[in-house]
DNA sequence: CCCAATTGTCCAATATAATGTACATATGAT
DNA sequence: ATCATATGTACATTATATTGGACAATTGGG
């Protein structure tokens, strides 16, 4: 692995950063871990790692659960995030939208944003075929690797994008590496189009469709996504982009409009 | 002892202790607030607070939003909420009941928690009579005051209550105070019959049924409540309650159940 | 039985984070 | 113009949080 050497040796970690890195680390593993693994796992010394979890416990921000003092997100995390949803009230009309793509399409429909420097997909609604194709909600990927990634970098200009985005994100899963020129392109191509479509470069058998999600200053704050078998989207992707536009367009704005004025 | 001394002067926060006393600010403020007027209301300094909220800030736990620099809580804190409530997977089931209870009853239906020691609504559904209900989510409340208070400290015995709700929470809205024994005789109460039930103390014209929603040791991991114009609510009691322990036993030993073993 | 790995607690040393204070700027009232 | 208030930044000081390492307790081989 090319894990840069983070520090100097010998600097220490603030209290606060390794707190949330914690918590980033419990959120990716999806599964409650003893504080030792934690420490072992994101390269952090033990006694550090118990003494902020002990402090996160008695905050109620993460909880004993699985047993053998095993810890995962709090209670605590779940109502701040809910104030958030219920502040940038787009859960609803989100819901909303997923629900009428998936109706149309029968296609697996997602909703997605950028975490920090990495794509996530926020929701998701599976389709109503055979053979499902699904993603896991949460999990942080590479924004080069996806459909949306393209829109969601589309508002920083092209050197904002590259020390945006980490340089290992362009490789992709099979090894190979994408031009990162080519991925400019297609971010600007995106932009000027208002969607981006392509075999997804991450698999062998599935074709994505994103349309931006715009909040009130035009930036795209969100997408929304259909995953396809490749030679349905293909067959109808005309169809599959007039109903992600036609969905998109009910959101935006939302994403970034506080609930009361 | 009485919590009373915890603070001899010259003492200083704990960097995290004091973060999550702004996270959780800003969710009872529910509105972006500027670092200055963040720091004046929590009774912190100025320079610390500074301090925090740029950090939080570069953690994505906090955004600027609402313009003037006012901060309020960031996405990073939907996306562990929804990690949370993912691995606790009871949110779709609870959807699911409140969306019954208030075809079947046209009531206020509310999901109600536990937030460390006070009472707070996490979803609500709001009746479909001409006057509705509502109650402001995620807001903490005292625990006495509400119906569902009762059946949400069930399993702790009556020392372990006395010392669990702060003691100025049994003064009621009102003024008046709630007498601590009379409490704890509702509680038991409660726990032999499996539900709570009662004219709101905290207004005039509401009554509330609570039923518990049992993890599997047997707790009340959180409730089921109806709010009801006092009239309706009894003369439609055996009914409404019904309907209450129907969608209960639906989401029994859900709230506690890893989704993934 | 012995050894190694895993897990958790405790404690002293010191790097540094929290804080008080001073400074800079803007706004609005008088 | 003058003063008061609100807001944000900069920095030195020192109380303390972070950390390495010692010390159990437990487990599972071999």
């Amino acid at each position: 692995m090319d894990a840069i050497q983070d520090e100097a040796v010998g600097k220490r970690g603030r209290g606060l950063d390794r707190a949330f890195e914690i918590l980033d680390f419990l959120r990716q593993k999806r599964q409650a871990l003893k504080p030792n693994e934690i420490a072992a796992q994101i390269g952090a010394p033990r006694s550090s790692v118990y003494e902020l979890v002990n402090l996160l416990l008695s905050n109620g921000i993460l909880e004993f659960t699985g047993g053998d003092g095993r810890v995962y997100l709090g209670r605590k995390l779940y109502f701040l995030g809910a104030a958030y949803e219920n502040h940038f009230d787009f859960t609803r009309e989100c819901e909303a939208a997923l629900e009428q793509l998936a109706d149309e399409t029968r296609e697996t429909a997602q909703f997605c944003m950028l975490d920090g420097n990495k794509y996530t997909v926020v929701r998701m609604r599976e389709g109503a075929r055979p053979f499902r194709i699904s993603t896991d909600i949460g999990q942080s990927v590479p924004i080069p690797w996806t459909a949306s990634g393209r829109l969601l970098v589309a508002h920083l200009s092209d050197e904002e994008i590259l020390n945006f985005i980490p340089p290992q994100d362009f490789r992709l899963p099979s090894g190979e590496w994408l031009d990162p020129q080519s991925f400019i392109t297609e971010v600007r191509q995106s932009e000027r189009e208002g969607f981006f479509t392509f075999n997804s470069i991450v698999d062998s058998f599935t074709h994505c469709f994103a349309v931006p999600v715009k909040d009130e200053e035009g930036h795209a704050a969100a997408t929304l996504c259909l995953v396809t078998p490749r030679d349905d989207g293909i067959a109808n992707r005309d169809r599959y982009l007039d109903c992600l536009k036609k969905a998109a367009a009910g959101l935006d704005h939302a994403p970034a409009r506080p609930k009361r004025g």
